[in-house]
RNA sequence: GCGCCUGUAGCACAACGGCUAGUGCAUCGGCCUUCCAAGUCGAUGAUUACGGGUUCGAUUCCCGUCAGGCGCUCCA
């Protein structure tokens, strides 16, 4: 049976995975904080991907850019024009619904345009009943200007009917745009406005060049970054799942045009493959293709992998084709020269990219409920998370038998020193051996260690493991060896073929 | 954003509009025990999410806010 949110929340909660933000406060909506075992499981998220991505591989650079950036590159990229379709609520029947799905649909769109002067000038435009966002896009041009922002939109005449109940009574066409905005300088006046960076990608699309050219890289080649983002979302959902501000880990592969399915294929396959090498169970993920009306403005193609989380399947990472919408749109706000010279064919090409975008808040949630279990022990319930040595937060517990026999909590605090120079270790002895192996047990600690009068006359200890809790005598001097065979912080990679 | 439900100790829950808001687990300490949440004695911990109202009296009824869950809607 598959667990519930509820007992995931708890468990992080009791145990220090993860905390409502300013709880003392009430709460902040979609926020979460991250105590110290979710720390260490983070942590331990992305140096696993950042070992695949960059540590094992010849072709791509690492890459942390700010989080704040240059303004421009949100209009080149499309996000400060609009990143949702126009929605309209009815007041009567309290529906929501796209725009362009009212009969006879009409509206009268005021845009923002920037002259090649850099002025900034306002012009009406009126669409019917076609996808809007399709007809005002990134790049979108009228009389020599280039969108900035749609500003405001308002219904021609009053044919406004609700699809649902039949009133007319419904609100003026909203925009929903998921950018934050911040105030560099004291003065919150228009022209110091800047945004949060809603995804990692642009930061990496304009470092291309600087990339490539201190690397001295030729195609293909990729860049790797894991950071922050933030989105002002409509809905959040679903505990970390859908926060207002994430973090994620996205890789840019910057690749011949022609080359660009084979690579596509490739990315699917590797990160579908990653999920799996860390121990997520097969049945527990899916891809799904995205339709072509779901694809992003950039998008010529993207693969979901999804995971069964107990609210339903989710997308816990998107490998997308991007083309190479992304460059040429920089190279046009910017006028800067982004294409790659092939020196064979000495041709100018500009690369396209194919990003597998996954997020870390998302995957440390997947690898706690995927390891989650509750099993009967001697009539009592036992709950053990059964996390991939790799991902758990705590490697290795050191427990006396006795606390009360000195030269046997002085043995393991020895042992927990020296371990900790190689692994996360800790030592308890705040409790009786069976309540210590069950705390330990429960946030997912492959190994414990425990030292008991014999091991004073022996020097031999106890290794009890985690999921079989079975026990191994094993010589002090020999523990550590005994454990890195055991800790397989690296394991092998999987090459499963999940698209074809 | 909308609708429904919920909010009491770290967690899970109880308390008819009426006594000092209880119980289990957890946590901390003592005794005992010493390899799988044992026993026992004790302790800490709650302006009942926050703010207002009705009432002699509110955890309980009403309103607002905040937060969470579920369902719609949406989802680069």
């Amino acid at each position: 049976m598959a667990v519930s949110l509820d007992t995931i929340i708890s468990l992080c909660k009791r145990r220090g995975f993860i905390f409502q933000s300013s709880e003392i406060y009430g709460g902040m909506a979609a926020c979460y904080d991250y105590g110290p075992l979710g720390v260490e499981l983070k942590r331990n998220v992305r140096d696993a991907w950042w070992r695949a991505m960059v540590q094992e591989r010849g072709d791509i650079e690492g890459l942390e850019c700010s989080i704040l950036m240059h303004p421009d590159v949100w209009r080149a990229s499309g996000h400060v024009e609009n990143f949702t379709d126009p929605l309209v609520d009815c007041k009567s029947c309290r529906a929501r619904f796209r725009a362009d799905h009212v009969e006879g649909y009409e509206a009268v769109y005021t845009v923002t345009a920037r002259t090649d002067g850099g002025a900034t000038e306002r012009f009406e435009v009126t669409l019917g009943p076609q996808i809007p966002t399709k007809v005002i896009r990134p790049g979108y041009r009228h009389n020599g200007a280039v969108l900035e922002e749609i500003a405001e939109i308002k219904f021609k005449g009053s044919p406004r009917t609700c699809p649902t109940c039949g009133n007319r009574e419904l609100t003026e066409p909203r925009l929903f745009n998921l950018l934050f905005r911040t105030h560099v300088g004291p003065i919150e006046d228009a022209a110091s406005t800047v945004f949060m960076r809603p995804e990692t990608a642009q930061g990496m699309f304009v470092n291309f060049e600087n990339v490539r050219g201190s690397m001295r890289r030729k195609l293909p080649f990729g860049i790797a970054q894991i950071g922050r983002s933030f989105r002002n979302e409509i809905t959040t959902k679903a505990f970390v799942f859908r926060t207002l501000e994430f973090e994620q880990m996205e890789m840019e592969f910057f690749c011949k045009p022609g080359t660009d399915e084979e690579w596509y294929r490739h990315w699917v396959n590797e990160r579908f493959n990653w999920y799996l090498r860390y121990g997520i169970r097969r049945e527990n993920l899916r891809l799904r293709q995205h339709d072509a009306d779901e694809l992003a403005h950039y998008s010529r193609m993207c693969h979901d992998i999804e995971y069964n989380f107990p609210m339903g399947w989710g997308e816990l990472e998107g490998v997308a084709h991007r083309g190479d919408y992304d460059l040429t749109a920089h190279m046009k706000q910017s006028g800067k020269n982004l294409k790659f010279f092939d020196e064979e064919t000495k041709e100018a090409i500009t690369p396209y990219v194919i990003e597998p975008a996954a997020g870390v808040d998302r995957t440390a949630l997947t690898f706690m409920i995927d390891a989650y279990h509750e099993e009967e022990v001697r009539g009592e319930k036992r709950v053990v998370l059964r996390l991939h040595p790799a991902m758990a937060p705590l490697k290795v517990a050191v427990l006396p038998l006795l606390k009360k026999r000195g030269e046997i909590v002085e043995k393991c605090q020895a042992l927990t020193a020296a371990l900790k120079q190689r692994w996360r270790a800790v030592y308890d002895d705040t409790a009786a051996i069976g309540k210590l192996y069950r705390r330990q047990d429960e946030v997912g600690t492959p190994f414990c260690v425990t030292i008991d009068v014999e091991s004073l006359d022996d020097g031999k200890a106890t290794v009890r493991d985690r999921d079989t809790m079975e026990q191994d005598r094993i010589e002090l001097g020999r523990i550590e060896d005994y454990l890195a065979e055991r800790l397989v912080l690296n394991p092998p990679k999987v090459a499963e073929p999940a698209l074809g």
